[in-house]
DNA sequence: GCCATTCTGTACCGATTGGTACAGAATGGC
DNA sequence: GCCATTCTGTACCAATCGGTACAGAATGGC
């Protein structure tokens, strides 16, 4: 077996999907692409099969890092807040720079919805991950008590997710802290799960 | 003079509006505008300039209608249900195919924000048009008493935009009617606005 | 050191991008 | 009918798109 890859695969990996991030699928050229991961452009289509592909592999990868920030903190905090504990996480933290990106399965969802339906769909599976977890957390800590709402937990998800999607496009719009911390503090005080 | 033009100005603008809605900026190509707008390459040049300048004409467009969609209802409408008409007129209205095509300021911020700083900015400038708008509309309810809320009408106007933009999302995600009825129900209810 | 294997870098591909040049048709004033 | 003007349609432009082919360098086993 003579000679192995010459670059990282995950760190390539990592910088593509934070040019995607930025950038979104379309407006990310190649050229871009390869500058940024540090490999040629054989390597990239042996390692990495086409654009397409490492594009739906990014996804699939924010994707879980988003839901793991989530349910890494199900042990360690009462479901209700949960959903504070993600925007701040995420919306409050030092890089300007990452929060001005948003979310990029919700930009994903945006972009491509009538451009390339298959990745919109496979972006939009991802964001209901999400609420399916928020769901059967609160499902949980409704019948153990924990939570006390006159919502039903689907409904609570469900409000949680939208707010959060509004969230990701105000943090695109305008990533400033003040702003995002008063809309992040006003929007928990409305679903009742200031804590 | 000579030869007026042969083709219907506002109407072609309205064509190309409708496809950028739809695809966004990048995706939209000039072949394609050219064929929707029913007119040659050259006229398109003479009478818009630039891809750009187009792009930015139907947004302003696009941003007119929908502050007069909304500011048109002001009289007849106490100002709490202003924005339950505002969300049923733009998400439960007939057509499923305009509802998933979301808001073009919504989409364009999004895609734009990290590729063309001074578009996506113009698409946020026009969000905020609708935002002050509300917060207007919430102040003078107040003061006049027809409003009661235990939040300021700037908080009150910046949550609705929020769960507005979210809805915006959500609407490109499922356009379903049931879906998004269920969430607009649940959203003006949590806002105290349920009227 | 040799060779098979698998890497990297680059030249190249046709297709498409937004934009321009220009020929020729159509239409106003006279 | 004539002519200046302004339209339309198309040929063309360089640049860029994502993707492929292939030469040559590097590295494993022996």
């Amino acid at each position: 077996m003579p000679r192995s890859a010459q670059f990282d695969r995950s760190q390539a990996l990592n910088a593509a999907l934070k040019l995607f991030w930025a950038r979104g699928y379309s407006a990310t050229a190649l050229p871009d692409l390869l500058q940024a991961m540090g490999i040629a452009r054989s390597s990239f289509y042996a390692s990495f099969g086409s654009k397409r592909e490492l594009f739906i592999e990014c996804l699939e990868l924010f994707g879980e890092r988003t839901l793991q920030g989530i349910a890494a903190r199900e042990d360690s905090l009462p479901p209700g807040q949960l959903p504070r504990a993600f925007f701040e996480n995420t919306l409050l933290e030092p890089s300007r720079q990452r929060v001005a990106q948003g979310c990029m399965m919700v930009n994903s969802v945006l972009e491509l919805s009538e451009v390339d339906a298959e990745l919109s769909e496979f972006a939009a599976s991802r964001l209901d991950l999400i609420e399916s977890f928020f769901a059967r957390c609160f499902t949980d800590a409704q019948t153990s008590g924990a939570l006390d709402s006159q919502r039903s937990p689907k409904e609570l998800a469900q409000l949680v997710m939208t707010i959060n999607l509004g969230l990701r496009v105000q943090s695109r719009k305008n990533p400033s802290r003040e702003y995002l911390q008063s809309i992040v503090d006003s929007s928990l005080d409305l679903l009742g799960l200031t804590a």
